[in-house]
DNA sequence: ATCTAACCGAGACGGTACGTCGTGTCTTAGC
DNA sequence: GCTAAGACACGACGTACCGTCTCGGTTAGAT
């Protein structure tokens, strides 16, 4: 009843760290095209059979490498007004995505892959999605936003321009960009 | 003056079209993940090098293959006001790509691929972006669009949605998505 | 004590007798020249870089294959006197390469390949001509063969004949053509 | 009735010598095993087609090349003994061949190429053999051979000798080499 | 103190596609 | 009809990774 005890010698955890770790190196040279299991089982000194054993793809183990990064936590700004928080929630992730090339190798992966397009979705779109839609519904719930408006349209104006910039790489991503994306989103809910 | 006279036989036309003709049947059966210029070869029957003589990646034949086979030609609407004009565009537009996950698999290869990447935004990013950006430029001759708008913002409003929901497949892109982002648009105009 | 004990998967034994044996048909069926790694590979059954990794190139695998065949022990002759011993020698052998091209297509690789051609000699050329010096030795001690006679010669005068035939194919290489060469070498020794 | 008088452009003789030039050059450089009707072709400034319009295979451009080289001639010596007949005819072939890794790569080709070999033996092979022939017949007609003596067979000895050394290079092949092999043929006829 | 089960590294295995090379044939225009 | 140029179908090359497998060896709880 104490759960499931699992027999036999335990998941290294030194292992796992170090597949991550070398997951993410690999990453930083030569780009997500350029990332192989082999190179990954090599860099970490361990066994190709130590990664499938784990991780479905090699997308898994970068998705759960950048996870673990850092930024995991989604700050959701509560300022008083919808203006403030998009602003500020807009400002945060553009600053935080616009140096990051590595999300679009990861969407190149969810763009091929199926299987690994539902962990990525899950495990990071989407939670993303949800911090914003809480931004809108304290809106909503302040009556700063017109009645029927679509908000899931709304979070999909935000994340599509903000991915949309990020793949075509044609326009900066920068903190003004956030508050220019902020405002249009202020003046659509009207 | 006939221009350049080239030496040597010439390209053969026939397996130019036999090439792009193979690609898009493979792409048709096993979708992009699965295409292999091997595999194109085999079905045009045509010598690997031919297809290497010609195009950088198999993506650039995708490219070719897809421009090629219809849809070149971008309507602009030109039907006196913005909202009938952007709600016609993004009615074709939707209507077209709803059921085009070969675009997503282009993406998937701009995005592992520079090169590619220029060739997948002049040839046909840019190009639909120009369109758009032709049906926003007569309404604000028409004074139907508050001094001081961020076209180019407002152009990447519609294609990130656009594309944003393409790629992830959470949210349909059918007419009435069309509607809705074309009033969405229009509202943030003003 | 036991020796070196290696990491990882051994090596499979099955899949190099495979591959061994593939080579000898693929052989016979075609001749040396129409040999290729991709043939053996498919009708071995086994990846092409199986085979890449136990041999430098083809003219290896042929080497060990025919070494394995079975004429693997040179028998030497010892009946007492320099003609008999040659002319039992060279019947062996002439009867024995009589019927076998594959070892003209071993020597144009070797010819061709300077890597392949020290193997060549090292496993099969010089082992035979050590053979042959071991008569000639025996005659030598018998005070059969005049001194200063160059016994070196010797031996590529009767190797150098039985190639020679081999390779031009312009004279049979039978046992009568044994005996003559027999009695041709022992007057050349007094 | 005057002969075939060929329609159309002529041959280009300087295309034939630029061929023949080029394939020596290439040999020169790199080996028979690198050589290449493209890389001829290439060098030589012309077009594929016409090296296959003359030549069955790139060893016939070659024999022809050699042919043309120089050496075409075979000095037969005529000194009024056996002895001195063959060693001027052994010590003039050692001295030409010796420093000619040429013949090896054409002897690889034969090898591998039953037409090329028969042509090979016809234009090259079976002429030196006539000419050390012909110093044998002389030599007999002399009475310096034993009756009953197979000709043959030595002819076999001495080419034997020379073609395995230069298969072999174990030993050398200069004039010392010349004059001993010339002793133990002597030796052999008696 | 064993036994058993799952882990680990190493690395060989059968495959598949890669991009290149050389072959011999063909199809142009030009001489 | 010959030439240079060069595209063509073909097929082998040697390499890179894939995902699986099979070793010897390790590390735990269960017996």
């Amino acid at each position: 009843m104490t759960g499931e005890r699992r027999l036999g010698r335990p998941r290294s955890e030194a292992t796992r760290t170090a597949i991550l770790t070398a997951a993410l190196e690999e990453l930083d040279e030569g780009g997500y095209a350029a990332l192989t299991i082999d190179g990954i089982a090599r860099r970490a000194g361990c066994g190709k059979q130590t990664i499938y054993r784990w991780w479905p793809s090699k997308a898994d183990v970068v998705l759960e490498a950048l996870l673990e990064r850092a930024e995991t936590t989604i700050e959701i700004p509560d300022e008083g007004s919808l203006p403030a928080d998009l602003a500020a929630f807009l400002q945060a992730t553009f600053r935080q995505w616009g140096q990051r090339p590595t999300l679009v190798g990861l969407m190149a992966q969810a763009l091929l892959d199926p299987v690994f397009a539902t962990a990525f979705k899950e495990k990071f779109l989407f939670r993303r999605r949800a911090a914003l839609r809480v931004v809108m519904t304290r809106a909503a719930e302040r009556g700063e936003i017109a009645p029927g408006t679509d908000v899931e349209l709304l979070l999909d104006v935000v994340y599509g321009v903000l991915w949309y910039r990020l793949l075509l790489d044609h326009a900066p991503l920068d903190e003004r960009a956030g508050e220019q994306l902020a405002a249009l989103v202020v003046r659509a809910t009207r």
